[in-house]
DNA sequence: CGACGAGTTGACTTCTCTCAATGAAGGTGG
DNA sequence: CCACCTTCATTGAGAGAAGTCAACTCGTCG
């Protein structure tokens, strides 16, 4: 299972309010580093939520498997994210680095003290679970809803407006990656990204077809029907 | 979650904790009643978060809609539930009674200040957020990755799970509700279920064809993939 | 009684998946 | 630097699951 770094050193609670990361989340204490190869598992489905993790580089994905394979990207978590907050013992979805990824690491125990003595604490943990629940709402309606060219165009501008690089979309997961999360193929992600480079809604700058620019964001817009 | 017992009796704000219901929440100040009727609407999206409701009796549909009508329900509230907690300024889904359904309602801003000085009241808001989020990550794998008798079938699961009426399930929602639950069509819920029956599943009792009996929940589950 | 809403069922369409082939990119080791 | 291998993306052809459209039945309720 996991390999880690070195990983804690508590001593006194001080916890979450020292970071320049936006919705940042810390200890100045307990806190360690850990970087995961492209690929590597970070925790499993089930296992104990011993820490929780923020994202410095690279980008992490979670999510759930049915006994026959089949895969439910619930989120990717980009740099300044958190992830593997369950606010329970064990994890609910699995998580893997999508690409080489480092991390901060604390221990879940640590930020459960504070929050029982810290308001300010315990109003992050509630802030930081219901992002994740309003992100999870707005990801069923589009995987019960949208078509895959709405789901796609959705994808785009979520990635677009989390990777920002000044015009250019470098996205770090594959058509696979992109298919799971979107409860698509990945043969019809290709298709339906390939169809908005043909109606020049976007153009591929390098040779993998990861950097997009997006040329017409207004009618990439409109297949992303809104609410 | 947490377990309740009878929990604390917190003498002042006495938020969240009188109640006998699972996890029930309350204020024994702020709180009224009211009912609405079949198809009536309790909030829409985007208004202002005014109350947090608790299901007495009947069942509420929470929703969004795509601007062409396509509508996702997010989550079925059935009786004892609490629905409408935000954490925010405004509703993200719309609400509607499915029937005849009466409530429990209390200002939303009487929990926020309880939550303030009470840990407990905040460890329960905490504790319901989680809750809503952990569903909604178990929906969005029935929603991307499961076939439409997997759905049928892990929908009728859960209502027997949560409407325990002694082997009987009286669904107080139409197809067209259960459909938009599942990101199905209301003839392919209709299909999916008759298959069922047809196969010895389940059976009807009453005409109207909402209460139902599982036969066999072992082959049941066998349709629910386990994650 | 009659209108309406809900559910079922059939015929047909369509969207997405599946299977397969091809090509490009990047890494490895000689 | 090159040959080879693996992985990733694209594309086409055909299949299949779910959607659409429509007809019909059956309760419910005014």
């Amino acid at each position: 299972m996991l390999v880690r770094g070195k990983a804690d050193r508590a001593s006194r609670p001080n916890l979450l309010g020292d970071l320049d990361i936006p919705s940042g989340l810390s200890a100045s204490v307990g806190i360690s580093e850990f970087t995961y190869r492209k690929g590597q598992e970070v925790y499993s489905e089930n296992d104990p939520a011993e820490y929780v993790y923020q994202v410095r580089k690279g980008a992490v994905r979670r999510y759930k498997l049915l006994s026959d394979g089949r895969r439910q990207i619930g989120a990717f978590h980009l740099s300044g994210d958190i992830f593997g907050l369950e606010n329970a013992l064990v994890h609910r979805l699995s998580a893997e680095a999508v690409v080489e990824t480092s991390v901060r690491l604390f221990k879940r125990q640590s930020l459960e003290n504070g929050a029982e003595t810290d308001a300010n604490v315990f109003h992050r943990l509630l802030s930081m679970t219901t992002k994740n629940l309003r992100h999870a709402e707005d990801h069923m309606l589009l995987l019960g809803r949208k078509s895959s060219v709405e789901k796609v165009a959705a994808f785009l501008l979520e990635m677009d407006g989390r990777l920002t690089s000044a015009g250019l979309l470098s996205l770090p997961m594959g058509r696979r990656d992109i298919a799971d999360y979107l409860g698509l193929t990945l043969e019809t992600v290709s298709r339906a990204v390939n169809q908005l480079q043909r109606e020049a809604v976007l153009k591929f700058i390098g040779k993998t077809h990861r950097e997009i620019v997006i040329l017409d964001r207004l009618r990439l817009s409109s297949f992303d029907i809104p609410g």
